[in-house]
DNA sequence: CGTTGTATGTACGCCAACCCACAGACCGCT
DNA sequence: AGCGGTCTGTGGGTTGGCGTACATACAACG
């Protein structure tokens, strides 16, 4: 198999051996947009690593309320509570782009997890940039305002996706950013204003990265800034 | 040494040896408020099991926004980034209410980390706690308004500091509710209304906790009750 | 005992996002 | 061609919190 095969970055920066045991678990499942792989309380059954999808990590409050904590790509997991001992999920886990995932069951991570100093070590320093980005969206979604929220959004889904187009409509961003869904259309709308984007019925395109960054709020680069010394 | 004088449940709940290594590795450190323990992408020099006070972490934005991601006391621990084998701290950490605690150098946290199973159990469990809370305050401060905000805040600090009085001005509320110190003023006043906290010149005493869990919103009791099967 | 500083209370205009309602636009299916 | 469903755009009234400014109250200290 070769290594440029091994799509999550996650497993790839694992030493081979590891990393082919990893791989001999795991099932390739597809990702479907909207799949929901896990709702709040609910025990976890298996952890993914995305390979061309994208998912989110969703808090719930009431019933129609919620907003998105974490957008995770093929640069990381789905599953974290099991390192961490613990076999419940908090967060409702969902599809945003479908796409490719590798798929392994609760107790085989369990096991891989015994048996790989590597992965716990790769996997901890995945849950500290996981701290940085939640806490940084705490405050990003307090204190800035739609359009900047907007576009580092826009930003983020762009890294995660690896690609400049994505399907998901204004219903679903307002549910990302928490947030109706005419504020996004609103929001949308100056972005595409500015050509920084194109938008029609769900597939979105980004046609100006440099803009977006520009009109985003300072959180998508410091995030950025701290992810960097730690993982790269 | 008396068990009950381990007053940090993170280390009262480590065995006995443990426990004991880990005492003689820690040194008494008086808390005042406001002091600053760490700032964000400083090098986190120790790690501190609070006693008696209660110590904040707080995402800073620009240089006059910052807002409160959690508090914490006598039940966890300051410094968890180490644990995840990274020395950088995202948050800035200061302390809310004075007191005591247990403070000991990153180099024998590290190896203290490296001896006890134990240790490293309890602490991944903490780490899932943090993740909660983070998750469920991010969307707590998104939706819900000041007066339940507060409420909520004030419930935790009776928690966490294990008494009904603590002092703290309206303006340091408001940097960790991340709002005006005159939304705080007007919150407050009208809790104090309700005869469910009494306010003057910066010490609080609760008086009225039912009363207070009535008018917070739900994450109050949402957080506890992920905390339960884990933790208790 | 008065001065100075810190803490709290009140007022006014402003704005982003809210709720609700409806209109147009486009897609796919029959 | 027509119809229903989904997605996007627009409008008007409401509101929570913001920025600013000023007024009062209490404490501590000389």
């Amino acid at each position: 198999m070769k290594r440029t095969a091994v799509a999550n970055r996650l497993l790839a920066g694992l030493p081979r051996k590891d990393c082919q045991r990893l791989l001999a678990s795991c099932e390739q499942v597809e990702l479907t947009v909207a799949d929901i792989l896990c709702e709040p309380a609910e025990r976890i059954r298996y952890v993914y690593f995305p390979v061309s999808g994208i998912i989110s990590l969703v808090s719930v409050v009431d019933d129609h309320t919620s907003l998105e904590v974490d957008l995770i790509g093929n640069e990381g997991m789905v599953g974290i509570p099991l390192i961490l001992g613990v076999n419940i999920s908090p967060l409702r886990v969902i599809v945003q782009g479908s796409g490719a995932a590798l798929r392994m069951s609760a107790a085989s991570f369990d096991r891989e997890l015994e048996l790989s100093l590597a992965l716990r070590r790769e996997l901890n320093r995945y849950i500290y940039v996981l701290l940085v980005q939640l806490a940084q969206t705490a405050a990003c979604t307090r204190f800035h305002q739609l359009d900047a929220r907007l576009a580092r959004w826009l930003l983020i889904a762009q890294d995660r996706a690896h690609s400049n187009e994505f399907h998901l409509t204004h219903e679903a961003l307002g549910r990302m950013l928490g947030v109706r869904r005419v504020g996004v259309t609103k929001a949308a709308g100056l972005l595409q204003k500015h050509k920084l984007v194109s938008y029609s019925r769900g597939d979105i395109t980004i046609l100006d990265r440099a803009g977006l960054e520009a009109v985003s709020c300072g959180c998508y680069r410091a995030v950025r800034d701290s992810y960097e010394p730690v993982i790269g």
